[in-house]
This record gives C-alpha cells, sequence and structure tokens, in this order.
DNA sequence: AAAGCCATGTAACCAGTTACATGATTCT
DNA sequence: AGAATCATGTAACTGGTTACATGGCTTT
C-alpha cells in the first residue's frame, strides 16, 4: 500500500479513538491545523486503503437517525506500523511562504503593496497566536487525563512560539520598510 | 499557460539578472532556502514554456569551452506580468512538520523516541539559524549596492527569528518532557 | 584517476487540491 | 424556510519529486 504521511496521520489518530472520517478531518483541522492537513481526497481512499491491509477496521453505525456512520478503530498491526514509523526519523520541515516570494521581489512593486504583503501576514499569524493560546489554555487543565494531552500541548506551544515570532517580524520589518522608502532622518 | 507560483519565481529571479537554470537552481538554494524550493523538473519546463509565451528571451551562450550555457533574459510583458502577481494577496503559508507528526503521537512511543525527534529538530534550525546570520553578515554591508538586497535581508531576518525561536522552543520542550517523564520533585 | 561541479533535460510517479455529487439532520 | 453541520465519496487536475540520461570542465 501508498507510504506516506496521510497514512500515519490517521493511524495515529485512531489510535487515540475510534473515528469516522468526517471526524478525522476536524481533528485534524483542530490540533494539528499549525502543521498538518488532510483533505477529504486523502482521508477516505486512505481509510478504504488501511482497511484493506487490515491495519484498521470498519464498523457501520446503524443509529436511531439512519445515517451510515463508517467509525474506524486501529488494530494491533496497525498500532505495530505505527510504532516503526515514529521509530524513523522525520523529513526536514517544508515551508513556502509565498508572500516573502512577493516581498523579495519587493523592489519591483511599490512601497504600500510591500507593506500590504507585511500587515496581511502578520495579520494571519496574530488570528495563529490566539488560537494556540486558546488551544493551550484548553489543554493546561486536563494534561492529566491522558498521556496524549501533553505531547498536544509541546505542539501547540511551537505554533505559539512561531506565531509570535513572526508577529513581532512583521512589526520590525514594517518599521525597516518604512523607514527605507520613507523619510531620511534630518541632519 | 500554467500559472503556478515556479512561473513567478523565475520572472522575478530573472527580473534582477540574466540567469541559465542551472544559476537559478543555485540562487533559489540559497536567497530562498529558508521557504521556497525549485527542483530542475520544475524550472526547465517552466523556462521552455515562458520562452514560448514571449515572457522570457534565450540567447545560447557559444563560450570558449564549449559549452551550451541558455541565458535568459525577461522581457517587457514578463515584467509586466511579475508585476500584476505581485499586487496580488498571497496565500497563507503552508508548512509541513513531519516531525510534530511524529511527536503528537508520542504517547505511542518511548521516551527516548520523543526526545530524539526534537533535538533532531533543535539541530536543524540550529543549523538553519547559522546560515540566517551568515547571510544577514552578508547582505547588510552591500545594502547601497542594489534595492533588492534590502528585500533579501527582510525575508533572512524572518527565517532568523523563526529558527531561533525554534531552537528556544526545542530547549523548554526538552526540558518539559524530562520533568514529565522523569523524576517527580520530592515532597 | 576520481570526485565534484557546471549544465541541460525528460518521464514516471506521487502527493494533494478542487470541484462535484448526494443526502440527512439540526439549528435559527 | 434556509443555513449550517453531519456524513461519505470520486474524478480530474495541479504541483512537485525522483530517477534517469548525458557530457564537459575543474579540482584534488
Amino acid at each position: 500500500m501508498k507510504d506516506n504521511n496521510a497514512k500515519y496521520v490517521l493511524l495515529g489518530l485512531l489510535s487515540h479513538n475510534p473515528m469516522t472520517g468526517y471526524d478525522i478531518k476536524k481533528s485534524v483541522a483542530t490540533r494539528m491545523s499549525y502543521f498538518w492537513d488532510l483533505s477529504y481526497g486523502q482521508i477516505y481512499p486512505t481509510l478504504k486503503d488501511l482497511e484493506k491491509n487490515k491495519l484498521i477496521t470498519k464498523k457501520v453505525e446503524q443509529n436511531e437517525k439512519g445515517q451510515n456512520r463508517k467509525v474506524y478503530t486501529i488494530t494491533d498491526a496497525g498500532t505495530k506500523e505505527l510504532q516503526e514509523w515514529l521509530a524513523k526519523p522525520a523529513r526536514k520541515e517544508v515551508h513556502k511562504y509565498e508572500f516573502l516570494l512577493k516581498l523579495i521581489f519587493g523592489d519591483q512593486a511599490d512601497f504600500e503593496l510591500n507593506l500590504k504583503h507585511i500587515e496581511e501576514f502578520k495579520a494571519r499569524n496574530q488570528r495563529i497566536l490566539q488560537t494556540m493560546k486558546l488551544f493551550e489554555e484548553n489543554v493546561k487543565p486536563i494534561l492529566n487525563q491522558s498521556e496524549a494531552h501533553f505531547y498536544v500541548l509541546l505542539t501547540v506551544l511551537l505554533g505559539k512560539s512561531i506565531s509570535k515570532a513572526s508577529v513581532e517580524w512583521a512589526e520590525d520589518a514594517l518599521k525597516l520598510l518604512r523607514e527605507h522608502s520613507g523619510g531620511e532622518v534630518k541632519t
């Protein structure tokens, strides 16, 4: 079967709780929003594949409402495969800062445009920072409830640090840019 | 023609200097190493495409050594297209922290493994931080030589801030993890 | 002589997104 | 009644990587 990260995200999440594809999507979009993303286009085919390979099992919930929720549970083989993957070194981080691509060619644009890109970056990071602070506050009181929460906290703290550093950089950059393009100091 | 970021990276770089595909690869791998990457598999086909659309022109250098360097130069149409792209808002940043994916499922692994992932992340970021400091020192004395250098500096400063924040997080995380898994404070 | 860099390029593949399709339930 | 959320899924596409192929020049 395909050996991409999506596979291990699903196994990892299912190692905590049985879930549906829909649940997984929401989990990733919250817990992991800072550093990972998955679309349904990856989730559903991967679930099918994992089931075929007996790393997870499916139980169709025929509940009162007649909905067909498909709840997946990790198997022992799945847990083993997850742990093997965890033991391998991680690849280096991949970043795509489209705004830096625009900023690095800032000599081809005008001043206000460059300011705008930085301001938008700052705003994005302020939103992330707030979200991370919120997550932190939510997780801290329940740290003792599960070992897993501690590791969520660690990832949240990195998101917090980086978004904070990004906002601070943006403030400095705006200042530098204004000095650079604008008023020369009187002499 | 295809409208991906690779196109604009090439136009942007060529807006500074005429270059070969090989030069572009090196430029991206240094100046932009922190926030972008391009492979030859993207560069050469995109150059061909840009030339076909008259956004750049090609000059084959038949120099002494008999090599065939193909030097590309941006056209007015290319410059215009670059500037139009610069004026559009940037998409939000995309991050992939594979190590956080492994760390967030840390409850499925043992202590030393989690430490190792953090230590490797720290080492990666220490290397980046050093590189960024070096770039900063190299660019600062030549800021007056070209408007473009100023914008390079801004991007380098963000790389520096974020890698510094990452190293600091790693130190805190190692401490937290040791406390968490290890010695309970005596009472 | 070998390693490494300069230099160009393609084909096959893999990863991931987007748009679409469907339909029930719950909240306002 | 309409909007939002729950819930599943696929097909086509785009973006990007990797492995391969080629060959000259330069440094050790």
